[in-house]
Order: structure tokens, then C-alpha cells, then sequence
DNA sequence: ATTATCTATAGATCTATAGATAATGC
DNA sequence: ATTATCTATAGATCTATAGATAATGC
């Protein structure tokens, strides 16, 4: 009953709940630089707060153990994954050019988004066994383009293992040798999944480079 | 100078030699083994002894550290799989059908070679940063095949990534679902990624189809 | 007064080695 | 006699918690 009256961008809570979200929020910050640089799980918590830089305590206030916090910070990371797709893809209906758009968005987190790509690679094709981010888009996606004809039936998981390897792939290419990945890398490997899934070469080669909509920010 | 003389399959090196070398193997097979339960690096050195059944301090009679432990097992089983590899495309020479005929042979790993394929999805795309297996012959294929003109030049680490990607998927949906995964999935998962890499679907449904080579026992 | 953070530490691992035991060589 | 394996253990981590300190609420 007694609701949070005030104004919607108002500072949430008091102070101290303030605080609390801070330190955990670098918790999670931390947790996500440790993955991004391949050291996931092999990280201590007495390293994982240092990267944090709170007590070693602190911890405990916040997660029972390694493995709850990474798991948080990886459903927080890839939830603003999924969403930024999702507005990319608002309006489009086809599924070939949901699929499509979802990829070249990413495949340009090279640029657009350095950290999230990095992370994406530490975390590599675990991605696919959890319920945020783009695998589960893409699921659909591949599921709704073959029911629709558009796509021929190769069994939807290891279509998207091999999407997701793809994307992986180029976004590590990226990092160790930028210069060999640009825009139209991206759109030739946004082509070459719309082929593996059934779609004729002509027509992929054309729904993966219509113009894309913008990137909103992080 | 003092060559060894005896026959080639006669016993080699003293007993002493042999009684070495059965724990050392048995302490690869037992990292083999970890690394396909998915538990790899995360071992203790105390487990792994005992998964080998050896005492604790023998580790350190035949490896520095885990890290050269599983190093070292990941090459050996490698290594064989890119020897049957190499058995199964002897004499092909059209580098879209050898690349198909990797792939098709891998894809049964679930079932001729179930030990090496759980190996392989506990391994991931790690895979492709090592130079022994499928990866570095796959690539070899692949620029092979654009240096002739038949494929279509997307980056060949992003295809070959795409490819790896596509294959680990299907072993994993063979073992979390037998049911889903027969020998012409295996054959449409190869035709799909030759259409990825620039075939024409018509002449990739062919390669992809054509009468395999037996496979040789592990 | 309450709540979160921080420091210090006990107890549980885990690694690496020393020394004892068992197997093989000669 | 030599070599490998095994058992036991010291020392180094690493986790989880207790108690002290600092910040905020009221």
C-alpha cells in the first residue's frame, strides 16, 4: 500500500540500499571483466573482490559462492543482450531477416559494444545452455523460419551451435586482428548462415544487407 | 648406434619401461575422461590421481602440473582423430568433399567413437586454438577450396569456426537425444555448411551424399 | 540503533616433496 | 642396485565466518 510516490527517475530506495546495489554492482562488473579475459571460473573470490576492490567480506553479503555470482552476472549481461536485439528487430516479422539482423547487430559488438564482445568470447558456446540472450531468439527464429517453408529442416539446435560458432568466431577474429573483420564481413557471414539454413544465395545475399537499424546505446 | 634389433611389435623398452608407461597412460585416459564429463581443468590433482587408480605422488613422476596433464592428453586424442581422418579422405582430392567427408565422419563420432565425441563437446571451441584434429586440416580445406574457386570467400576462421560450432551442436544433441541424431542428419548438417561456404545447394546435397569410405577401428 | 563493509583468522582444501616401500635389472 | 610407485605431510592457498569498524537511518 504505502507506494514509492515520487518521481520515476528518482534515486530507488534509501541510501544504504544505494550502496548495497554499488558494491554489488561491482561484484557483478568484476565478474564480467573475469570472464571477458578467459579467466572465468578459475578466478578466486579473493581476486574476484580485488577486481571489485571491496573487502574480501563483502562478498558473503551479496553471493553464497562463485558459481551464483557468475551466473548472475552472465543473466545480467546477456538479458541487455537480448533486449538491445530486440529493439533492433521491433517491426521486422520475417524470420530469415530477424535471424539476420539479430547476427549482424552482434557481429558489430566488435565495435559498437568492445566489452560485451568480450565477454561473449570468454564465455563461448555456454552461451547456447541458458535462456538469455540471443540463443534463445535465434531458436525461435530458426523454428519460426522452418514451419514458414524458409527455411529447410536441419535440426534447430545444431543450426544455431553453428550460428553461434560463426558469430563467436568472427568476434574473436576481430579482437586478435581487427582490420580483417568490417562491416561487410559481418553481413557475408549473416549471407553464408541464411544459405546453410535453406535460404537461396540470391535472396540471402539480399536480406543481409538491407539497411540495418541503429544500435542504441549500452 | 646400439639400435634396437627385435622385431617391430616385440614389447618395447625394458619391463620397467612398460610398467612407466601404463601409468602415464593411465593418467592421460583419466583426463580424457574428466575433460568429456565437462569437469576438465576443475579437477584436483588428488581426483585425478584416483580416477587413474595411481598413488597421489606418482602424478609428478610423469607431468609438471594439470595444465600439461590435460595439454598433453587433449594432443594424443587429437592427434588420433586427425589420423582417421586422414585415413577415411585418403585419395579425395576436391577440397569439398574431403572438408565434407571430415565432417560426416566426425558427426558419427557419437556412435562409432562415443568416448572420443564426449571428449570433444567436453572440449569446446577450445578446440580450434590447438594444432592437432580436424581444425587445422579443415582450414586447410577451406582456403584450398577458395584458392580454387569453390567456395565463396568468407574468413576462413569464421567458416571454420561456423563449422565447429555446427559439429559440436550435433554431437551434443546425439547424446542429450539419440533419437534426433541418424546418420542423414549428420549428411544434412555437412551439406548445409558446404552451402555456407558458397556451394550450390544442388551440388552440395551431391557431395554431401556421396558413398563414405569405411571407418577404421579406434 | 541499524545495516553494510572491512579486517583478521580458523579450518578445509590442494600442491609439491620427502622418505619408505615395492618392482625390476643385472 | 636401480627405478618407479606409494604414503604421509609441510606449506601454500582458498573459503567461510566472526567480530570490529564505518556509514546511514531516525
Amino acid at each position: 500500500m504505502a507506494q514509492q510516490a515520487a518521481g520515476d527517475n528518482a534515486p530507488v530506495g534509501t541510501r544504504l540500499d544505494r550502496r548495497k546495489a554499488r558494491t554489488r554492482q561491482a561484484l557483478v562488473d568484476a565478474a564480467v571483466r573475469l570472464i571477458a579475459e578467459g579467466r572465468g571460473e578459475r578466478a578466486s573470490i579473493q581476486e574476484i573482490t580485488e577486481a571489485a576492490d571491496i573487502g574480501f567480506g563483502s562478498f558473503y553479503n551479496h553471493f553464497d559462492s562463485k558459481e551464483v555470482l557468475f551466473r548472475t552476472a552472465s543473466e545480467e549481461v546477456l538479458e541487455r543482450w537480448g533486449q538491445l536485439i530486440d529493439r533492433a528487430c521491433a517491426g521486422l516479422d520475417d524470420p530469415a531477416e530477424v535471424f539476420a539482423t539479430s547476427l549482424r547487430i552482434s557481429g558489430r559488438l566488435g565495435w559498437t559494444h568492445p566489452d560485451l564482445a568480450r565477454f561473449l568470447t570468454g564465455a563461448g558456446l555456454g552461451l547456447l545452455d541458458v535462456s538469455w540472450g540471443l540463443a534463445p531468439r535465434a531458436r525461435r527464429d530458426i523454428e519460426a523460419g522452418q514451419a514458414a517453408g524458409r527455411f529447410t529442416g536441419t535440426h534447430p539446435d545444431v543450426a544455431l551451435s553453428a550460428a553461434a560458432g560463426g558469430l563467436l568466431g568472427l568476434l574473436r577474429v576481430h579482437q586478435d586482428r581487427p582490420g580483417d573483420i568490417g562491416e561487410s564481413a559481418v553481413d557475408q557471414l549473416a549471407a553464408a548462415l541464411l544459405r546453410m539454413l535453406g535460404v537461396p544465395a540470391r535472396d540471402a545475399g539480399r536480406v543481409a544487407t538491407r539497411p540495418l537499424p541503429g544500435i542504441e546505446a549500452w
